[in-house]
DNA sequence: GGAATCGATAAAATATTATTTTCCTTCGTT
DNA sequence: AACGAAGGAAAATAATATTTTATCGATTCC
């Protein structure tokens, strides 16, 4: 690639004005540069471009007017380029691919897009879902731009901010005795064979709440399934302790499911917006990672 | 446009080996050409184009992913541009003016633009006609390239090659006394009224073959139609000389001609091929010239 | 732990582009 | 015919960009 598009705009512009002082006027540049130019894009394409009338302008050749044709579309299509990567920069719209740890994709994932799309209608979403580690690499490879996820250890090449703090509840079968009261305590939870949901993080994180007050929860059954876990529940074969709660309070197989709050003051599970750090994000990067605080900040005043 | 061709070149190189410095190696260059090509680029446009990874490469941006799209676009554009004008220098294609004087026209060129058409599929010509002056004007201007003429006073802003020599001949009323002789002297001629073609320069040339040998001819009429002169003699009016001559003997009203050569020996019409002295000229223009020269130069051994 | 690879940076060298000045040609005017 | 104005080209110089040659910090692989 030889030529530059300058000098293509200089050659257009002298061809407009069939005077090379004449663009360069216009364009607020010297006259050499544009007979420079010109002579330079007549030496590399071997074509001559222009007839010179000593004093009184110059007159394309027919050669010239086919260049002149092509090197407008080209000259255009450059503009189109540059118009659509600097609304990358200042306008909400383009793709942007998201992440979201499985786990509670189903509870925020859908109506956020949809909620997202409506107020950035040009703007289209990519929806991915995966394991923590799986996510973070994927974050971290480019695969993504932003990732939903529980918060991650602190590491200094993934930037998060908080969405929203979850507290969790004890999860019961609907006739445990547990269950007829309005709040119950990790250790009344701790005296059932536990069913622990069998995720990173959350299994550690769950563990934790027992663990940080000093007692050993018995696990009778490990499954890397939500619906397992409640299923298992629900047959009163041990109860659990969650984050995410759906909208109805029956198991797969119908059986009848309790969510009680937990006595204890426990740190919640924070979910997290995590990005890369970035020294120019895009224009729609930013607006999905306010609309993400704005969102769960809604969701917490009407939950909590 | 502050952007550079050339710069997204290197952007796009970079994101296809996913490593700046493996790009620099494809493209012979060093690798902080392109490490700085990128990082203007990520400037100009406002926008994170890679993510670097230290010691294991580069990897797009969801926003460079869509830059990445639309440059290779753009530089698609830029090579085929580029094909296309390098093939008007090196290939015979792409359009053509030509220009012819009026007056002989319509003897040669329907069936030249029909065999260069043959010749040259890919060619494409535009025709004008006019008188000399108007030709000669448009020419110099850069109406079109090539002008079909007579040979006109030398100068130095126009080149032109001689296609072929014509000899003048005498028109004659099929029934005149002349007519019976199979060729006709300028002396006999002279002493018949005249009927001159009254076209600049086919006019001074008739006039000068008369006065080149000491004669005074006595013009009749003046008419700048040819075949208004041609009529004018059939009809017994007077007698001409004239150069081109068309397929049939009869004027446009039925009456007959007659066709003589002259016997003295005079200097023939030269009708040329001129051109503006081009440093650069397309491949069309320059075979356009060699084909009339060839064509011409089988004409004249038809017919002389 | 050490070698190798990758990308960023600083500084020097090189190209490219712009500007200024000057010259030459042509055209219109006087 | 002479003159000045306008337009383009050429040469010299100045300002910018680009490229290269180092060198550094970070990471991966062995």
């Amino acid at each position: 690639m030889s030529f530059t598009l300058r000098q293509l705009g200089y050659f257009v512009a002298a061809a407009e004005h069939g005077s090379v002082a004449g663009a360069a006027r216009e364009l607020h540049i010297s006259q050499p540069s544009i007979s420079a130019a010109v002579a330079k894009l007549e030496d590399l394409f071997g074509v001559q471009l222009f007839h010179r009338h000593h004093g009184q302008g110059v007159v394309l050749t027919p050669a010239g007017n086919q260049v002149l044709a092509r090197a407008r579309g080209l000259l255009a299509h450059a503009q189109d380029f540059e118009h659509d990567v600097a609304g990358l920069a200042t306008e909400v719209r383009g793709e942007i691919a998201v992440g979201c740890f499985s786990s509670f994709a189903p509870f925020f994932m859908p109506s956020l897009v949809v909620a997202f799309a409506k107020a950035y209608p040009s703007a289209v979403i990519t929806l991915r879902e995966g394991d923590d580690e799986t996510m973070l690499a994927g974050l971290q490879s480019g695969l993504f731009e932003a990732l939903i996820m529980y918060e991650p250890a602190a590491r200094d090449d993934v930037e998060s901010v908080l969405l929203g703090e979850f507290a969790p509840y004890a999860l019961l079968p609907a006739s445990h005795s547990l269950a007829k009261k309005r709040r119950v305590s990790l250790h009344e939870l701790c005296r059932e064979p536990m069913i622990l949901l069998d995720v990173t993080p959350s299994r550690d994180y769950f563990v934790s709440l027992f663990t940080g007050i000093g007692l050993q929860p018995q696990v009778r059954y490990y499954s890397p399934s939500f619906e397992m876990v409640r299923g298992l529940v629900a047959k009163g074969l041990g109860v659990s302790v969650l984050v995410t709660r759906p909208h109805g309070d029956r198991s797969y197989d119908g059986e009848k499911l309790a969510c009680r709050p937990l006595i204890e003051s426990v740190p919640p599970g924070r979910i997290v917006l995590a990005r890369l750090p970035q020294s120019h994000p895009t224009k729609l990067a930013q607006a999905f990672g306010e609309f993400c605080q704005t969102r769960f900040a809604a969701y917490a005043n009407g939950r909590d």
